[in-house]
DNA sequence: TTACACCTTTCCGTAGCGTTAATGTAAATA
DNA sequence: TATTTACATTAACGCTACGGAAAGGTGTAA
């Protein structure tokens, strides 16, 4: 039996663009090419494409698939697991997103109208949960700190208060470190008030609380882009300033 | 205070090409263009611009946050409520895929010689899909998706070693728990130690625990027929018993 | 003046096709 | 047989949300 285009298409449920595709990347070629250009496929390839579309089925990319079936030495089962992974990595990432939508949706319905601040704060604490899932290890590793990810379960608990409660320590901190980034001294009193709320911030969002997650946490100010402009947004030097006010507070060498 | 890309850029954390692009699709213009032709962003744009971050992070389209922040009149719940929907679909999707590859894996594996480590591999699936096949979907309904989810992301995380020992903690727990039925009373000692294995056993499963999962989970040995039946399996009446031992062990009132 | 950091626009690439457009061929009908 | 209809071809743009590179202008400091 030979096929042209439309009747393989039809047979297993593909457009002809797919089909064309297919051959244009070297995944599905004809058997034959005829005087008039037509492609013909034949029994070899109906049972190609269907191999093809069950791979597909389960998600993989084409690339791999045409590894799967043309490299003989090609390690499938190896091939699945890594691909396993990656959907379980991806519904992990789907959870998180919905239990976000959940929240806002709840604090929309809630009709408490959330200040501009407030969404960066939120904005703010999701940064922290997306370092976490891109550069979890990087930082891991950077930071010797571990405690990062539980910040993700802690605020899933969060409820409404708690949040607003949070989002006010925040403004006391900005304006405490503003106050005390004039004195220029990060171990005057007014700094050292500033790490304290700081301390009590992190409280929020982790549940053990150390010296050496903070201080590491503090040091992350300086060195992450974000994180530095975030407290530098007023005045340039301010993360410097609170990670030396944290290391004294925390009584860290620095 | 103004911004060049780069400042505003450093400020969010998002690259000069992404603020080129909002401009040129609309979303974010900047407040001015200098002589030189540069994008001059001022306070008014940063704030947009932490919004429409924060709606990024909850996965929607740049189009839809286009309407949410131009359009006064559109409906944000409804927008949110249907990106759930969507966020919902998807992680069905997602779970059906996950179960086909884990079906394929073992056929494979079936296939070639399987060592040890790859026959607990394939070992560890089938739990997980029997979980999945038999209690997931009521479950889901009833008790949630998160729970379920992350007791099976756990469960292939675990290595032999953690599996040999939640094993041996549920051997422990039938056992502690006959002994304890025969008191008659949930509040004994014994009864008490049951639902600390039970604890410690669930904690295996759980990334966060917490009582009130805990709670619900002793209410659902005993709604549920086919756990009751579990625990009911040398006894009738024991599902009941341990969800009062639980009941009294995490000081909820019952 | 030179160096260098920063700015601009333009364009290609991404995965897997859908969708025209322009044109050629085979089969069915008037 | 002429015409219509159905099907074939290649080429090229479109979709999402940018990344990255090229080619060139601008700002500022040494």
């Amino acid at each position: 039996m030979e096929y042209t285009v439309k009747k393989l298409g039809a047979l297993a449920g593909v457009s002809t663009r797919t089909l064309r595709y297919y051959d244009e990347i070297g995944l599905l070629k004809p058997a034959r090419i005829n005087s008039s250009g037509y492609r013909i496929y034949g029994e070899l390839e109906v049972d190609k494409l269907q191999q093809i579309l069950f791979y597909k089925e389960l998600g993989l990319e084409l690339e791999r698939i045409v590894q799967i079936l043309d490299e003989p030495s090609f390690d499938t089962t190896h091939a699945l697991r890594k691909h396993r992974s990656k959907l379980l990595d991806k519904r992990e990432q789907l959870d998180l997103l919905i239990a976000n939508v959940n929240k806002t949706i709840n604090k929309n319905e809630g009709r408490i109208i959330m200040s501009d601040k407030e969404k960066f704060e939120g904005f703010k604490q999701k940064a922290i949960e997306e370092n976490e899932h891109k550069y979890g290890k990087e930082i891991r590793e950077k930071y010797g700190n571990d405690t990062i990810s539980q910040s993700n379960a802690k605020l899933q608990k969060m409820n409404q208060e708690e949040y607003e409660n949070v989002t006010r320590l925040d403004e006391q901190i900005q304006k405490t470190l503003t106050d005390a980034f004039k004195t220029g001294n990060p171990s005057s009193e007014i700094a050292q008030k500033a790490a304290e709320l700081h301390k009590q911030w992190v409280s929020y969002y982790w549940s053990d609380y150390s010296k050496e997650a903070n201080a590491g946490l503090a040091q992350m100010y300086v060195d992450d882009e974000r994180f530095k402009a975030h407290y530098d947004k007023e005045q340039e030097g301010t993360a410097e300033f609170l990670r030396d006010a944290i290391y004294i507070y925390t009584g860290m060498k620095w």
